[in-house]
DNA sequence: CGTAATATTGACACTTATCAACCCGCGTGG
DNA sequence: CCACGCGGGTTGATAAGTGTCAATATTACG
């Protein structure tokens, strides 16, 4: 797989999946050798439509891909991030029809994965398929917190809320270097995200700024005090079981502080 | 199990199991005999502590129960609604440690079947093991749509989609007759899954009944105007899953429309 | 029959949305 | 090389939706 920049999206995948479930050694080259095919998709386009029957996952390499839901009055809401080594998809296993468009927020190159190649590897492996299915209750968990952070908390917690995950699950994945990890996505999207408005975020964000919680350019967050924001933010990264991410982030800043509730 | 009043919350189960997925004679049998021993619970106890390790799922048998999380502020958030025949604790198999408690907002009888059964049922049956796997996606599903309706939609609209949902799944487990189907949660227990305060949901009731879409009567609610609560909450109950349900309760107004977005 | 839980009502405060304008950076094309 | 256009960020004034608080009515239940 030259031809995609980055580091192989098969190992960022595997890598979280190990930080979730045991796998043996043969499971882990299973994973590893699963086979597939890139494809670059420009921001603002569709990866998977509504109603769309896929024979095929997708695992984003590079970008960042958002699931949303548009209600009639036209606004939408975004109801899962991804970013590089997320099989945005894998539910499509057993939903082929998709209940929810994915969208590319950044330019993204995302590989695809054959159905029948994951069908097989469960079947052949009943470590992954307790794997796999552990990944879609994982996302289901995430999910119900963005409820919670949505239903909840007041704009400044759930925007601080949404930057501390993304920075843990940037770190996840290597991203997240000198108290920096890429945001890309513009306000619109993250007041999508947070069921708020761009302008709203916008003021939310100067409060965070102003607070000196964080700096932002545009398509990058600098954390200048990662205790302040999971404590506005209410944060407590347990639901994201990415547990070496956590450990990553609470040494990086001064406080030694426990995160955990 | 003839100290349990009501209808068998095993065949509950199964038969929304099969609205879903497609199961051979042994499967069914397979789940019909898996071992439960029932437990009745107050309204507002826990059933199931933040962060138990539970050696069993929890079948709702009769009543109704809560999946909630608490912010710092002491609002709670309530994630997910469950009524007999709903496995509430299904990812538990895969999480043994509880992510979010449950409450019982009923008088609830429970049944809990050992997770040592289901590991056994779903080793032995793929197809088990793919029908519960598709389980936990389509819970999933509902949370985000939970999410799509506190994020991007006003109070009213947000009653009445959970309203429909209620009827739906009320329907499913024949307990949706004469336009009248059983909502024992008080108006309070209705803000937290909604992101309100009871006085709001209760001037939003207000507002349904003024219109004529519904009549409630505390335990109960009658439904007087299907195809305006289905518009008012924008409802499309494709996500439920539950084919059966939908054409139940088309027909039973007079509107002949589909409600198929 | 009494008591607590729940539903209802009203007045008011506050968060967030709405609308409109403006700025800025950046890529494009003349 | 500069003008232009455009997406995105920023700001201000105002409106709308929902929250808060407190009192009262109603219902459920022992």
């Amino acid at each position: 797989m030259s031809f995609l920049k980055g580091p192989d999206p098969l190992k960022l995948f595997l890598a979280k999946i190990e930080a979730r479930s045991q796998l043996t050694d043969e499971e882990r080259d299973g994973i590893l050798s699963l086979p597939m095919t890139p494809r670059q998709v420009q921001p603002h386009r569709d990866i998977v439509r509504l109603g769309d029957t896929a024979d095929h996952a997708c695992l984003v390499a590079d970008g960042i891909v958002a699931r949303f839901a548009q209600v009639l009055s036209g606004a939408r809401q975004i109801v899962s991030l991804h970013v590089a080594g997320d099989m945005v998809d894998l539910h499509s296993l057993l939903l082929p029809a998709n209940p929810a468009p994915l969208v590319a927020l950044t330019s993204t190159t995302i590989v695809q994965i054959p159905h029948a190649a994951l069908h097989d590897i469960v079947a052949r492996f009943p470590g992954v398929a307790a794997a796999f299915w552990r990944e879609c209750v994982i996302d289901g968990n995430i999910v119900a917190h963005w409820l919670v952070n949505v239903g909840r908390r007041d704009a400044r917690a759930r925007l601080a809320h949404l930057i501390c995950e993304m920075a843990v699950r940037s770190n996840q994945i290597e991203k997240f270097v000198g108290g920096r990890f890429p945001m890309p996505i513009t306000q619109e999207q993250i007041a999508d995200a947070l069921g708020l408005t761009a302008v709203h975020v916008n003021r939310m964000m100067q409060s965070l700024r102003g607070e000196g919680l964080l700096e932002s350019s545009g398509r990058e967050i600098t954390v200048r005090d990662w205790q302040g924001l999971v404590r506005v933010g209410e944060f407590d990264p347990v639901y994201l079981h990415l547990p070496n991410a956590l450990a990553g982030l609470a040494q990086r800043n001064s406080a030694t502080t426990a995160l955990n509730s």
